[in-house]
Formats: C-alpha cells, sequence, structure tokens
RNA sequence: GCCCUCAUCGUCUAGCCAGGUCUAGGACACAGGCCUUUCAAGCCUGGUACAUGGGUUCGAAUCCCGUUGAGGGCACCA
C-alpha cells in the first residue's frame, strides 16, 4: 500500500508555525515512506476566506522546501484539490445520507438552537442539538427550502477511534452531537468535506494536532455511515509558548514568513520544527540534521505525545549554526536581501560595493544569530555615524591629553599605511599601543569607539578595511577635533 | 459543567513498550573558567528533573490505580 498523507489547511490567514511543525510530520513521514503528499485547500468556510491565504501558504511549504505530490499548482488524478471546487459532490453525498435514511434535513433556525444550548448549559449538561427535526416525518423539511442536513447519530453504544500512537480511545455514542454536514448555504462543514475527500482520494494516513482528536469519533460514525474504511489515525501534540499556552502572535513570530522575514534559514527551521516533539532515539545525540537524515531517519511512533514548548533560545542557536557552516559565498548571497532591506544597499548590488560585502561575511559570520542581525552589525560602514561622546573617546584609565596623542598617532599611522588591510594593520597598531606605554585593548577600544560608534563591534581591523581608508580618517579626525574643543572648555575652566 | 489527551532538568528531549547496566544521558539557556582588541565562536567545568499518593515486585523513571496539574474539545469554524 503506498502512503498517502495531505495538508488540508483553511485559507483564513497565515500559517501558523504549530500546524506547519505538523505538516512537516506528514511530510517527512511521506517522504520516508516513498509515498505521496497531498495539498488540499479547504475553503468552506466563505465567511473567513481571506484573499491572498492560498497562495502564502504554497510560498511558505516551498520556502522550507516542501514539495507535494497533489494539489494547487501541480494538479493530479483526484482533484479538483480546493473543496470550494467540489460542492456538487458534497451536497450528493449528504443527499445520499438522507436517501439511507442515516441523515435527515433540519430547518431549525439559529435563535432557536442557541434557546436549546441556553437551557442545556443552565443544567450544566453539554450543549448539543435536540433532535427536534430528528424526528418529524420524512418530508417535513421541504428539499428545496432552507435547511442543513444531520447526521444521524445513534443514541447508544460507542465508537472507538484507533490512534497508532495512543491506542484505542473510546467515545460514547450519546455524547455526540448531531453534527451538521451540509450547511443551508450548501456548503459542506468540515466533517462532511474531509471524510469525503480523505476517502476519495484515497488518503491512508491522517496526521493532525490532538485538538482534532475529540471530534473525530463524529466523522468515525460517517465513515460507518457510508460503509467506508477510516485511515489511521496519528494525534500530534501541540505547541506551546513559553507561558505553556498555545502558541500565538503574543509570543512573538509565529508564521512562515515572519521567521524569513527576520532572517531564519529554512533549513534551520525545518530541522527545528522536525525536533519539535519528535526525535531519532536510540541514544543518538545529534541536533543538527540535513533533509535527507531526517527522511532517512523519520520514524512515526516516535513522536512525543506531550505537548512541546516553542524554544525562540533554541531555534536562535541552531540558526547560528546552519549561519556558521555555510559557504561565505552563500552567506553573501542570502545577506544582500537583509542589507537591501534596510536600505543599506540597493538590491541590485553594485559591482564596485562587493569587496566590501565580500570583506563584511567572515567578519559577522560566526556572530550572527539571524540573517537580519547583519545590519545592526554592520550599520557604522554604510551609514555616517556620529562621534561618539567625549567618554567613550579616552580609554580607559587614559587621561583626555593621551587619548587624543593616541588617535593622532593612529590617524597618522592608518593616513601613511602601504597596504589598507586587516592583517598589515594589526601589527604596526599594536606597536604603536606599546610605543604608547598602553595595552593593546586600551588603544583599540578608543579606536573601535571612533570607527564604529561602538563598544561592541565585529572584528577592529577588518571593519577599518571594510570601511576604508578615506572615511575611517574622517572619522578619526572628526574625534580629533572633539576631543580638542573637550580639553580646551577643560582648560578654560 | 461534561468528554478526551498528556505528565523526566527553566526549555527540547534520551531512557519507558520487552522493570535491575539510571548515584537518570544529550542539547538550548544560565553560571564560572580558558582563549581573546570588544562581542561572538570554540573548548573546559558547574547547578538544576523522574508531579504526588498508593499498589505489583527481591527491585519501578519504567507496569497498575487514585490524586493533582497542564493542554484540548463540546458551532450551519476548521
Amino acid at each position: 500500500m503506498t502512503v498517502r498523507v495531505r495538508f488540508a489547511p483553511s485559507p483564513t490567514g497565515h500559517p501558523h508555525i504549530g500546524n506547519i511543525r505538523t505538516v512537516v510530520f506528514n511530510w517527512l513521514f511521506a517522504r520516508h515512506q516513498h509515498g505521496q503528499f497531498i495539498l488540499r485547500i479547504e475553503d468552506t468556510d466563505r465567511t473567513r476566506y481571506v484573499e491572498d491565504a492560498i497562495r502564502v501558504i504554497t510560498d511558505g511549504l516551498r520556502w522550507l522546501g516542501m514539495d507535494w505530490d497533489e494539489g494547487p499548482e501541480v494538479s493530479g488524478d483526484y482533484g479538483p484539490y480546493v473543496q470550494s471546487a467540489r460542492t456538487a459532490i458534497y451536497r450528493e453525498k449528504a443527499e445520499e445520507l438522507v436517501a439511507m435514511g442515516k441523515a435527515y434535513r433540519c430547518d431549525c433556525t439559529p435563535e432557536r438552537l442557541e434557546q436549546v444550548r441556553e437551557v442545556q448549559r443552565a443544567r450544566g449538561e453539554t450543549p448539543m442539538y435536540d433532535g427536534y427535526c430528528r424526528n418529524r416525518p420524512i418530508g417535513e423539511v421541504a428539499p428545496d427550502k432552507p435547511h442543513v442536513i444531520r447526521l444521524k447519530v445513534p443514541r447508544d453504544g460507542v465508537t472507538v477511534m484507533h490512534d497508532i500512537l495512543r491506542g484505542d480511545i473510546t467515545f460514547e455514542n450519546r455524547l455526540i452531537d448531531d453534527q451538521v454536514l451540509l450547511k443551508s448555504d450548501g456548503y459542506p462543514t468540515y466533517h462532511l468535506a474531509v471524510v469525503v475527500d480523505d476517502h476519495m482520494m484515497g488518503i491512508t494516513h491522517v496526521m493532525r494536532g490532538d485538538d482534532w482528536i475529540s471530534s473525530e469519533p463524529k466523522r468515525l460514525l460517517l465513515y460507518a455511515a457510508f460503509g467506508w474504511e477510516p485511515p489511521i489515525y496519528a494525534h500530534v501534540p501541540l505547541v506551546l509558548g513559553m507561558d505553556g499556552k498555545k502558541l500565538g502572535k503574543r509570543h512573538g513570530a509565529v508564521s512562515i514568513d515572519e521567521f524569513r522575514r527576520q532572517g531564519y534559514l529554512p533549513e534551520a527551521v525545518f530541522n527545528f520544527l522536525a525536533l519539535l516533539g519528535w526525535s531519532p532515539g536510540a541514544g543518538e545525540e545529534q541536533e543538527i540534521f540535513t533533509r535527507e537524515e531526517l527522511i532517512a531517519r523519520f520514524d512515526i511512533t516516535r513522536i512525543n505525545l506531550a505537548p512541546a514548548v516553542f524554544s525562540y533560545d533554541k531555534l536562535n542557536w541552531m540558526n547560528g549554526a546552519y549561519i556558521r557552516a555555510l559557504s561565505r559565498e552563500e552567506l553573501l548571497e542570502r545577506l544582500i536581501p537583509f542589507w537591501a532591506d534596510a536600505g543599506m544597499i540597493p538590491p541590485d548590488v553594485p559591482v564596485e560595493l562587493l569587496p566590501t560585502l565580500k570583506l563584511l561575511v567572515p567578519l559577522v559570520q560566526e556572530r550572527l544569530k539571524t540573517l537580519r542581525d547583519v545590519v545592526e552589525l554592520t550599520d557604522f560602514i554604510f551609514t555616517d555615524i556620529a562621534t561618539p561622546p567625549v567618554e567613550k573617546l579616552i580609554g580607559n584609565q587614559m587621561t583626555a591629553e593621551q587619548s587624543l596623542e593616541a588617535i593622532r598617532r593612529v590617524q597618522a599611522l592608518l593616513a601613511e599605511a602601504p597596504h589598507f588591510e586587516a592583517t598589515a594593520l594589526e601589527m604596526p597598531l599594536r606597536q604603536l599601543a606599546a610605543e604608547l606605554g598602553l595595552k593593546a585593548g586600551q588603544l583599540f577600544s578608543i579606536v573601535r569607539n571612533v570607527v564604529t560608534g561602538k563598544e561592541v563591534s565585529p572584528p577592529l581591523f577588518g571593519s577599518i578595511e571594510a570601511l576604508g581608508r578615506e572615511k575611517t580618517l574622517k572619522r578619526l579626525e572628526r574625534a580629533e577635533e572633539a576631543l580638542v574643543g573637550y580639553i580646551t572648555s577643560q582648560q578654560g575652566k
């Protein structure tokens, strides 16, 4: 039997990273089993439909490197793969159930239903349909008047769901509602559409969030009504935020495109997600896995059952590890859009700028947690900086006069340096520090502040080289002026 | 309220199914140290966990039951 799994999102917004984790499991399972991964759009709720959502979903999947064998944009033998294009099928199936006496028409108003539920809640009962239309004679609810079709759920007995991760889960039928299958607008509910589609599309395994467990007996009863074999179930735990609540917007980035914009590498996100609630086990201590390794090792039965908290700390570490493993050429290529987005370089990089960028890459590579960090780390190269306040120009345990002397000597040295390169600059500057009776750190800290405007920066000599002689000297000159001004004002007192 | 699920360091987890090799292993984070022009990266060291009560057993993180806690569900939403 060929494994066929699906991801069936509804286009109601940006896909949530917790859901995407479940997609990763589905995709890895399909690829491991040499099966098929199907993308199906569940757009039966036209009130929540969001225009661009399908494209956002497909872009997100592609960004993470997850391809689909059937679905929008690739077609397949079981289409259409968008539920709004399949409404005739659902209507037909719902009518079949009515004809078989396994479902019935209901024209109760929303107001009456709410009233019924109100009373039930007041009595502490589980709110559910009271079965008013279930017992009316067939034909009393006119087929051509607005109505819904409900499933006639058995009033006794139990429904058992077998889950390959959790074993058998038993539900009492008397607690299961007479579920609406077809809404009054002619669209199917999720329950009908998913059962019909999973059956007709030959889905073999349904892997999804465990928030679906409670409602699965409704669908199992539907399978039974149709006389169809249900798929194999695997309910995976939810992803939570640091506060233990279901992951949501207030926890930070939650949609794929946010992670992309924040400078996370898709391969890092994929790796991280695969390990969120799953592990290869067997004493394995490796954490960084290639896509191929994950496919080869993925074992659905090793999915953890406890909900997992999404740790940005660990993702940041992993993203940094992936960044460090990139070749310089590749990192440069990935960095360019982030520099461009920040307005530091034009999106079409002029050739004369390339040498500078190439110089910067090794300087920042092991300092980046995300690609976007490069902006903050290198902005002093692309934008003019304000001359730092005087106290930053005076070295540790040094006088203003000593610092001024140091700056002047550095100026002279850099103005005359035959090779304006990091490696050629380091020794002379160290010698200068010794000549001035300073520790290297004392001198470099002044220069760092002058040149980068920061206490903390990428390696100093590389930064100086990348900035270039002209700009470096200019900043030194301005610092010199500032110090002179300060010393004069002090003397005046 | 009713129903369902889950429970190992702060977090992700290994170990649990086939009880002893677990004075519970790894990773992230944290603390200290080394390296070092800052910050990183790297290396070394450290602290922190089997929710709780009862069984079963010579022996339980591992099996069973209760309790507690957490999460989810109870729509003409998916």
